[in-house]
DNA sequence: CTATGTGCAAATCTTTTGCAGGCTA
DNA sequence: TAGCCTGCAAAAGATTTGCACATAG
């Protein structure tokens, strides 16, 4: 980890009052260290930490990745009944989902355009607009 | 159950090439019985097959919600990474999630107009578009 | 009669939780 | 120091599966 990753890592978890510890910030360098936008499950995140070598618990990756989305810092997105998967990035947009590989990808956010919507039921407000565009073999 | 509705839920069975069984006909009932779309999680099911003194046991709902899947005659729905939802409807349309009750419900179709979307990757086709209004409380 | 379908209990898989010890502010 | 974190193992929930018995065609 660079000293230029380090600190956007610190400051990024500083934005959702977490403690910079070494597993925090072990994670949040592999989710947001290259600017890069993430889309990881548990399980894919743990495998990507035990392959640079840091040594953090599955249940830590779990509860961690709760506490990044708790914090505002990343979403979750579902996809899949079989695992979930975390967003780097916070804006609503659209995404690919490889469905023969389970992997999810942003699609062209310009791409989809959604003209018209139906107003939310009585005493409900729209939280998120999910577009998943489901892709098989051609 | 009414004879309508036994040679509507028997012809629907058959259209998916599945014995009309019991326990099929029974689910089938409450799923298409009416000529209303439903929307139910294996647990649902299960209840009103309870509820209407039809004797199911859980894992035959849940096998049989997938052989219903997989002879094309409902749809697996992915809003929520702890259940599996079902649809009696198989055209692509929007849903509305309401994320404090975990109902699923349909969103009006016509009110959601989708004027663009991008190309699918190189090999792959688009299998189908979700689109899942996520409702909270106003 | 033969291939399917069903029920039960056990197995699986992902995710959460309790608790003792470690670390940040 | 006080409170927040972490790791481990156990717990929890949803869904699937193995196998013996039942049933549709």
């Amino acid at each position: 980890m660079t000293t230029a990753q380090h600190s956007l890592v610190t400051s990024w978890l500083a934005r959702g009052n977490l403690r910079p510890t070494r597993q925090r910030l072990a994670l949040a360098t592999l989710l947001i260290g290259d600017g890069e936008n993430r889309h990881v499950t548990a399980e894919s995140l743990y495998a990507q930490t035990a392959a640079c070598g840091e040594k953090v618990s599955l249940a830590t990756v779990y509860n961690t990745l709760r506490a990044f989305c708790a914090a505002g810092l990343i979403n979750e997105i579902v996809v899949d009944g079989a695992r979930n998967y975390f967003d780097t990035r916070m804006d609503d947009h659209p995404h690919f989902y490889w469905e023969d590989s389970h992997a999810l990808t942003d699609a062209p956010a310009d791409e989809v355009v959604i003209t018209s919507l139906p107003a939310a039921p009585a005493g409900m407000q729209v939280a998120r607009v999910d577009v998943v565009i489901r892709l098989k073999r051609a």
